[in-house]
DNA sequence: CTATTTCCATACACATGTGTACTGAACCAT
DNA sequence: ATGGTTCAGTACACATGTGTATGGAAATAG
């Protein structure tokens, strides 16, 4: 007689694993920044006792870890592929708005947390300025690419950046349709150049489908 | 005989008032965030024990009340009066640059602290959004004294007001002598147009006096 | 079916933080 | 000087959080 495809009963909770003590953990840090993540908290939340995280963790430094190793690996290179195109600069600064508004790969959320968290642990202070600093190089050389001066660049990359950043600390909320009504703005502003009319449009279109 | 004029022992240690509990609580908020202002740490650094507190104050909230109402008090009308000027965008804009970075009424650091705290509380962030709000009419109000267009004015007013809180929430650290290179970049870049240069240079040497 | 690994519960010790009640000392005005 | 006001110390009750030790149940392997 063959045993069954599920190795455990289907309709019991399955028991916890690193992960989903992590995945806990995130929502926490993103919602109410590092200081609530408590271990206590995170056994409420999931139903279990703290003695099970302590079997998936040394301590809660150990939590603390995964959390950050997960930011890395996740959200520059995300900024990566979109700053990096070649074939025109209206593209890749519209790529780089994309990235905090669509569902992406780029978790605009988790790195405002961390920005937060860098304000109150110097080892995490030093990881985002040292991502930060290789954001803003990836934007110069975009400017770079597409014919503006070495310093122009650098400062308009760094407008850019700074801009993206403030953006989101502020929590700006408006109707999507507002927002896309400042599009050629934005663009004339951060770059000095008027945005291509049809790349515009073919952005709005993007845009519009994806949030229904 | 005549009574000394000190009421009380010039050698002794004053006792405290509300406004000591404030600036302590004040130097842990903007170094720790309001988590850590805690009425047993503020004790301690202040000499006394908690009972001394409990006299001045409610309770925690009494003396969070009191943090943010100073922030209101201060910091908004600092950039009302750095923005308002009549004469020219240049010297208005190199005004806004230096309530950032000039010890003036202007407390950056505060500022940038109760943004954090912002992400922790409902009415706190309430009543930043409302600051932020308000601190970018007042800007778009100066573009649109020095002739650009009612849409463009609010967008230039968001990018240079985004800009300097991303600049600032990033902690970028550069000698006073490299940012100052950046002067005219910046300037076109937040402005589209070049800054005259006697302005500029004129800033540069009242800067560096300011800063030895 | 048994044994081992994997996961979770319980109980304890300890630390830090809030708030209240009560007491005591220093200062001030009369 | 003395009595009220202002400030600070002490002691208690309670809450929330970490980390350890240990035992037990559930899943998996042999």
């Amino acid at each position: 007689m063959t045993r069954p495809v599920l190795k455990t009963n289907e309709y019991a909770e399955p028991r916890l694993g690193r992960g989903d003590w992590i995945d806990a953990a995130m929502e926490a840090l993103i919602s109410g920044g590092v200081e609530a993540v408590r271990i206590t908290r995170l056994a409420e939340t999931l139903s279990v006792t703290r003695g099970s995280f302590y079997w998936h963790f040394e301590d809660r430094d150990d939590l603390l870890r995964a959390l950050r190793q997960r930011w890395e690996d996740t959200n520059t290179p995300a900024i990566r592929s979109a700053v990096d195109r070649k074939d025109c600069l209206d593209r890749a600064v519209l790529g780089f708005f994309d990235a905090w508004v669509m569902p992406n790969r780029f978790d605009a959320r988790l790195d405002h947390a961390m920005r937060a968290w860098a304000n109150l642990d110097r080892d995490i202070r030093k990881a985002v300025e040292a991502e930060d600093s290789e954001r803003i190089n990836l934007i110069a050389e975009m400017f770079g690419r597409f014919g503006y001066p070495q310093q122009e660049a650098f400062i308009r990359a760094r407008i850019l950046y700074f801009a993206q950043i403030g953006y989101y600390a502020l929590g700006i909320h408006e109707p999507a349709t507002e927002r896309l009504g400042y599009l050629e703005s934005y663009y004339l502003g951060f770059t000095g150049r008027d945005v291509d009319p049809e790349i515009a449009s073919a952005q709005r279109k993007i845009y519009l489908r994806e949030m229904e």
